[in-house]
DNA sequence: GTAATCACTATACTTAAGTATACCGGTATA
DNA sequence: TATACCGGTATACTTAAGTATAGTGATTAC
């Protein structure tokens, strides 16, 4: 659990606090890690199996948002020594819990598009 | 407010999902508008006031990323028939509400910090 | 008359992010 | 022998994002 007295003392300094949220945002910057996740979010999956399901993507930048992912601490990988070899990701704890501050974005964006609505 | 039942809505398919998410996301995209809704956070800032607070800021980057969140809906800007003109810059209602969506997210990153602690 | 303030804008440039396309070794199937 | 599957990698390219630098016009202070 993350004490609130925590989040007090980082939203005491301006800069310590943009630093925080970006730590947080660098985890899903780029064009498809927020897709890589929601798809995650349903079960492990194999790489051909995310490619087949994220349309567009190239192996390139599957295999390197996955490095990242993995990296940062929100998948795992786990090969298996099946033949061929298959390679399964999945989501970590810190990487299910995200789903929560994607809610909180989810319910502002709709709280923010009905604040706009009438101002246009 | 939102009601429960939007989010489930949404939460059904994960395309939309996505998609709601990336809205929310596009509104602090690039490099500086945390920076600058977080120094508005403070209260309303002229241009140079901004561009003192925020070291390293171009004024191209300030003006743009400005006008972004301007039609965004989360600054206002009024002009003030000074003389040399001045321009105030202000959150609105949803660029203040902002601040619960940045404190679940340094919340999390705080959390997954502690997750992440004992296993590298 | 020179410099400074305000809020920007214009042009040109560099760097980062993403795309397109082809290819790798190992194995199995036709 | 040729083809397809697996999970990727290598190289070259395009596009988007951000930077550097200079300049705008109206006004005031020195």
């Amino acid at each position: 659990m993350v004490r609130i007295s925590e989040l007090e003392q980082v939203k005491k300094c301006s800069g310590t606090y943009v630093l925080a949220v970006n730590d947080t945002l660098n985890v899903i910057n780029g064009k498809w890690k927020l897709p890589i996740i929601g798809s995650l979010h349903f079960g492990k999956k194999r790489f051909k199996e995310l490619a087949r399901e994220i349309p567009k993507i190239t192996p390139r930048m599957l295999s390197k948002e996955l490095k990242d992912l993995e990296v940062n601490g929100i998948v795992t990988r786990t090969v298996h020594a099946t033949i061929p070899v298959t390679v399964e990701y999945e989501l970590t704890k810190s990487g299910e819990s995200f789903n929560d501050v994607l809610d909180v974005m989810v319910k502002w964006g709709l709280q923010h598009r009905k604040n706009s609505m009438g101002k246009r």
